[in-house]
DNA sequence: TGCAAAACGTCTCGTAGAGC
DNA sequence: GCTCTACGAGACGTTTTGCA
């Protein structure tokens, strides 16, 4: 049962969206004090406030009436007030009210981490010390609360469900309480209010002296942990990123399933491994990935410290390919499966087929780009958006000066071949549509891929930012 | 049963700190 | 200075839930 917000609540936080669609930090503690939810519940509701309001049929013009859309109950002075709100989504900037300057919701955001010292629990989504004792005394009842317990542990608590379930999940690894929560640790905990003790789980409990602090978010700062202290918490083993390393190269996009191996696989709670993959895509997509090839070359076999063996020379694979952008009507795209060996051994790639083929082949047919074709291209060839333009660029190019338009072209990553001829040369920006696109596997997914892919590519369109960079080199 | 609200899971992005 | 990593924030699409 997810209890729903109480029209109290709903109608203060439709006043303070009304005000404004971001709402401040001294907001927020408002709103905390006056509704009672956490401040990770207040700024959830915004957030799908404004998405919803974006994508409502008439989001146009958003009218709150007193009490919202179906109650009738009081409401803020300014709720008559109709909101036009711009559901173009182009920029962060659209969903601020009028009457507030368009700032960039980028530029909204605190630049560094901003202490609220009045609801640190809170904002850490850190547990007091009652809540736990009222976690715990239901975790000796029954380490598998029923929805009804689970209820009234959000009742009591006022911890969210989801965060309740994060905590019994944890709290199941530990053999004991006695002896994973060590009274040093638990002492912190509470003489410091924070969720020390909602960490003690793993990192205490483990004999993985790096195992980080999960419990739902890996994000935890604890006052009275120096932030080295905290990292260093928090920091995985050299196995464990090894495990995660040779599973992104793999794949970048690990299926729900693979995350839960993974974790198993690594004794890492699933959200930082899931972040990690984040983190470790963004990276790449900024050529920021160093180990990517060595892991990718097969130079890293199972190593014992950190990523080594030979450099470079590796494809990338593959991962989500063509951009996904958030916009992106999301199925869950096709992803490698393997099995859990997979993970250590990192299994070298294998050759693959190539989208070149397939964009001559094209070529050979149309003698150009259609742009009613790219999406199709797209998803055949395992290529960005940007390289198949790329592609047809060099044609174009090389038919110009009177070249073999087909000689060592460069189809990206599809093929593996830009690594040798466009990628040495390429910006991080230029690959970063289709990390590690084709490859290995990819021989096999590819043709899954297309079938599936496909199906999605009526609603997919290139992210935002593919996009951008599309329409900066269309010009 | 259909709709709307809420929850959920995962994404991208920016930034800061640690370590080399 | 660079790379890697961790973290915070908000966006987004889907699923679940509650209610008329």
């Amino acid at each position: 049962m997810r209890p729903k917000k109480s029209k109290e609540q709903l109608a203060e936080l439709k006043a303070s969206y009304m005000k404004n669609h971001f709402a401040s930090d001294a907001e927020i503690a408002r709103l905390m004090k006056i509704t009672n939810l956490t401040k990770g519940e207040i700024k959830k509701w915004f957030s799908d406030t404004r998405y919803n309001q974006r994508n409502s049929k008439n989001s146009h013009v958003i009218i709150f009436h007193d009490g919202g859309p179906r109650e009738g109950s009081s409401f803020s002075s300014a709720a008559n007030t109709p909101i036009v709100i711009d559901s173009s989504d182009e920029t962060p900037t659209s969903p601020h009210p009028p009457h507030t300057p368009p700032v960039k919701e980028k530029e909204t955001r605190p630049k560094t981490w901003n202490p609220f010292p009045d609801f640190t629990l809170q904002k850490f989504k850190e547990k007091t010390p009652e809540q736990l004792v009222v976690l715990e005394e239901s975790f000796e009842r029954s380490s598998t609360p029923t929805d009804e317990e689970l209820s009234r542990l959000r009742t009591e608590t006022k911890l969210t469900r989801r965060e309740i379930d994060a905590w019994f999940s944890e709290r199941r690894k530990v053999p004991s309480a006695s002896s994973s929560f060590p009274d040093s640790e638990r002492g912190k905990a509470e003489t410091d209010g924070t969720e020390e003790a909602d960490s003690y789980s793993p990192s205490a409990s483990s004999s993985r002296k790096d195992a980080p602090t999960p419990q739902g978010s890996r994000n935890k700062r604890l006052p009275g942990y120096s932030k080295k202290d905290i990292r260093d918490k928090t920091k995985k083993t050299p196995e464990q990123l090894h495990i995660l390393k040779c599973a992104f190269v793999r794949t970048q996009w690990p299926t729900p399933e693979e995350y839960d191996q993974l974790s198993e696989e690594s004794g890492l709670p699933r959200p930082y491994i899931v972040s990690w993959f984040g983190d470790s895509r963004y990276s790449w997509k900024n050529g920021n990935l160093k180990w990517f090839f060595q892991y990718q070359s097969g130079g890293v076999e199972r190593q014992s410290g950190g990523s080594g063996g030979k450099p470079g020379g590796g494809r990338k694979r593959r991962g989500r390919n063509r951009g996904w952008g958030r916009s992106r009507s999301r199925k869950q795209p096709k992803r490698s499966s393997y099995s859990s060996a997979d993970y250590n051994k990192c299994p070298p790639s294998k050759k693959f087929k190539t989208g070149k083929d397939i964009l001559k082949d094209y070529y050979l047919k149309h003698h150009f780009l259609n742009e009613q074709d790219l999406d199709e291209l797209v998803t055949k060839t395992n290529m960005s958006y940007e390289q198949v333009r790329e592609w047809f660029a060099e044609v174009q190019k090389r038919l110009d000066m009177g070249a073999d338009p087909f000689q060592e072209l460069p189809t990206g990553r599809a093929d593996g071949d830009k690594r040798g001829e466009l990628g040495e040369t390429s910006t991080p920006s230029e690959e970063q549509t289709s990390p590690g696109m084709g490859d290995e596997d990819d021989d096999d997914d590819a043709e899954e891929d297309d079938g599936e892919d496909t199906d999605d590519s009526e609603v997919w369109e290139p992210s935002r930012s593919v996009k951008k960079s599309l329409s900066v080199s269309e010009d």
